[in-house]
DNA sequence: CATATTTGTCGCCAGTTTGTCGCGGAAATG
DNA sequence: CATTTCCGCGACAAACTGGCGACAAATATG
């Protein structure tokens, strides 16, 4: 399988170069021009690797950094960040933005293409240690399929337990009934939506105090909320 | 416990300036002004990091490099270049010389610290898998490929032994089936999945009291436990 | 070559999980 | 306040899942 790299900036002729390189190294890449594009495809294509200029119309890309830091379904997505200015450097490598690497331009396509290898090279290797999504006393451990509040463990079954950790990665924002159907059971609505309701009760049970992280969003769909 | 830096190069001018810096920074430094000094310290010492200077008398950094990387007590220590040409780069991060980084000169003190600590943050997380796993009154020996209970041996056959094993090294972790299949069979499924089924009542019932580490997550795959 | 062991496949069964339906009540709407 | 829409809930049947025994093919062993 392809990797996915998302190339961010606002000056075609610069995306241009970059994507041709990549795709010319076998990467699936995807393009974004702003800020608002950029987080937007981040979330939506979850990317291996993102490639972002500093120098950007509205939002610059320090603030699309820590914006995507912020989200779980992004934070641990290495940043490769292009900056025109050495003296910005340490605020780009530091804990406050916490990119992977940086390149000043001008920059060759060459050295890109050599530090995207690394960078990629070692995701592989050490994988995510930290797959464990936490809100107040509830914790969801993925790869351990167990979910526990106050450190209690909860019994779910498979469909529950993806549907939580779904909501969970997507904290705050309403995902559809639609859309839940589509993530969690992942054929395109052969299933009625009333399903979920039903789903949702059922984990709403089993959750106990814990369902009040889960919020229904009239005509619109669900939400886990905290 | 302090990390240790070994800095080669032969001007004693620039070592005194990285030397200085790293102290500053709380790292134990060593330095070396040449090829045959380097690879002495670098297998005596077993420093957490090595900053290498390409151009140096006699043997370069090139082959230091190279020369480390053959060694088993060195090949693993991460490597930083310190090289004047841009078009070096591409030798020095890939394959055949494989640093870990590279800083062309001139370079700010400021930068050399933050790539470091870069460097240094990564070799946190990994760890080599241990040859032998116990859990509680459970071992396993791999390279002796015995597993027991209490100190008495069980009898596994050769794909018992590696799923119990496979388990175990991922332990709390939940393995697919399919993943089972890829991890111990080692061919792509062509073989059916209620295979790995029947493997885990064969290695439970040989297990005895020793399978109550087995579990089974619904609709997921299995698990060890404990 | 004969025998024993290991390994992959199949079908059955019990228990659990999951999808559907209809009802009733709560929330929005006017 | 009447009406409509939408969600929570209980019940139930269908589908699925994993454990098991049995068997045959493959492999090892004497």
């Amino acid at each position: 399988m392809k990797q996915k790299i998302l190339v961010v900036d606002d000056e075609p002729e610069a995306v241009e170069l970059v994507e041709f390189n990549l795709k010319q190294a076998g990467y699936a890449v995807t393009t974004a021009a702003d800020g608002a594009e950029a987080l937007k495809k981040a979330r939506s294509q979850a990317p291996d690797l993102i490639v972002l200029d500093v120098m950007l119309p509205e939002m610059d890309g320090f603030e699309i950094c820590k914006t995507l830091r912020l989200d779980p379904a992004t934070a641990r997505v290495p940043i490769l960040m292009l900056t025109a200015k050495a003296a910005e450097i340490d605020r780009v490598l530091g804990l406050e933005l916490g990119a992977e690497d940086y390149l000043t331009k001008p920059f060759s396509p060459r050295e890109l293409m050599l530090r995207i290898k690394k960078i990629l090279a070692r995701g592989q290797a050490v994988e995510k240690p930290a797959d464990q999504i936490r809100f107040g006393d509830l914790t969801i451990d993925i790869p351990r399929h167990i979910a526990s509040w106050k450190s209690k463990p909860i019994e779910l079954t498979a469909t529950e337990f993806k549907l939580l950790t779904l909501l969970a990665q997507r904290a705050g924002r309403v995902q559809s009934r639609d859309q839940l159907l589509r993530d969690v059971w992942e054929y395109d609505s052969l299933i009625d939506t009333r399903t979920v309701d039903t789903h949702m009760r059922r984990l709403r049970e089993k959750l106990g105090a814990a369902a009040k992280h889960l919020d229904t969003v009239r005509g619109v769909g669900y939400r886990f909320v905290e």
